[in-house]
DNA sequence: GCTGCTGATGTCAGTTGCTGTCATCACTCT
DNA sequence: AGAGTGATGACAGCAACTGACATCAGCAGC
């Protein structure tokens, strides 16, 4: 299992996120990122499907964790507190919040990058809502319940990044199921 | 203003979603889809802003008529019933149940249309947002309601859209709004 | 130490989405 | 009839992505 250098999927990540955040995500060539990695443009895509994915590399391991965090959830849990579970966790996997703010910036200022990202969160929702039908909850529940819960993260993950916010990701997902309940409550 | 033969858009958006269902969105190509138009492919991209976009010409307009109703919505409405109100003519603009089938059909087969359809919604999301803050809504609170109106909207669509559904949009759509402040209850 | 296998990488050709540029055409107005 | 205008065609070109095949590093077995 030998390689030239070691970890080349790494070094082809770190190379674009600065690339894209440098010169732009459609400003930079996958052939520029290939070369600065020390690879060719072949070698990029066969560890990346798309110029997008490799800044989406760490989203399956989000969705498992957030999964398991809500198959543990008491049996006695309704589906938005069982969701709840699963969002805690989720958003406390996210470590490293300067990371965490470059890329969104990287993402904010690209639509096709906001496309990709919305489809994985898409993602993480239809397997919430998957998971949540396995416990017996109703298709429509489960869905209205599972979007609402990628709804609160992504609130309190924006939150989380933006400049002078202090508090800590579990308290601004807490203060957003809050919010979410208030809203709702106005029907 | 004239031209060789009239309504080039509509018939490339035709031969478009024919193509795509029949064969397939990657199976067909922007040249197929002009010549089957009697255009040029430059002539498509003149029309469309990419292969994707020819599927989503409409959403201008059903966003417009989104805001118009939503700030048409009573003064002393809260956050969620604006969005209802808004959410409510949103559905009715859509009129044609078999051509939205089909087009939803096509969508589903394909992540990356999916991925547009998802930024479609999240910029209606956004503007819903946006109107909701010029009514002195908070951020926060405006945002939730927003996203909370858009899962709406799309939950009652796709029942609309299928199969052996006989009630009319609007029914779905209350349902989907009475199901959301159940599920939210739980917390 | 040599050999053969395996998996990662390089090379290359090709398709397709998409864009810029410029000529050309149909139609209108005077 | 002639000039102007806006839509279209023709063409060249770039970059994303793919398939096929050669090649190389390193490991296992002899």
């Amino acid at each position: 299992m030998g390689r030239w250098e070691p970890d080349a999927q790494g070094r082809l990540r770190g190379a674009a996120l600065e690339l894209y955040a440098h010169q732009g995500f459609e400003q930079t060539t996958v052939a520029e990122i290939a070369a600065r990695a020390g690879v060719t443009e072949r070698t990029f895509f066969r560890y990346f499907a798309d110029k997008r994915e490799v800044l989406f590399a760490g989203s399956e391991q989000l969705q498992v964790e957030t999964l398991a965090a809500l198959a543990a959830a008491p049996a006695s849990s309704s589906a938005i507190e069982a969701v709840a579970f699963g969002i805690e966790r989720a958003v406390s996997v996210l470590a490293d919040r300067e990371y965490s703010r470059q890329r969104s910036k990287v993402i904010a200022a690209n639509p096709s990058l906001q496309e990709r990202e919305l489809l994985k969160l898409a993602g993480l929702g239809a397997a919430m809502s998957a998971a949540l039908q396995q416990r017996g909850v109703p298709p429509l529940t489960a869905r209205l319940a599972a979007e609402a819960g990628v709804s609160v993260f992504t609130s309190a993950f924006d939150r989380w990044t933006a400049d002078g916010e202090s508090r800590t990701s579990v308290e601004l997902v807490r203060e957003s199921f809050a919010e979410l309940r208030t809203v709702t409550a106005g029907l």
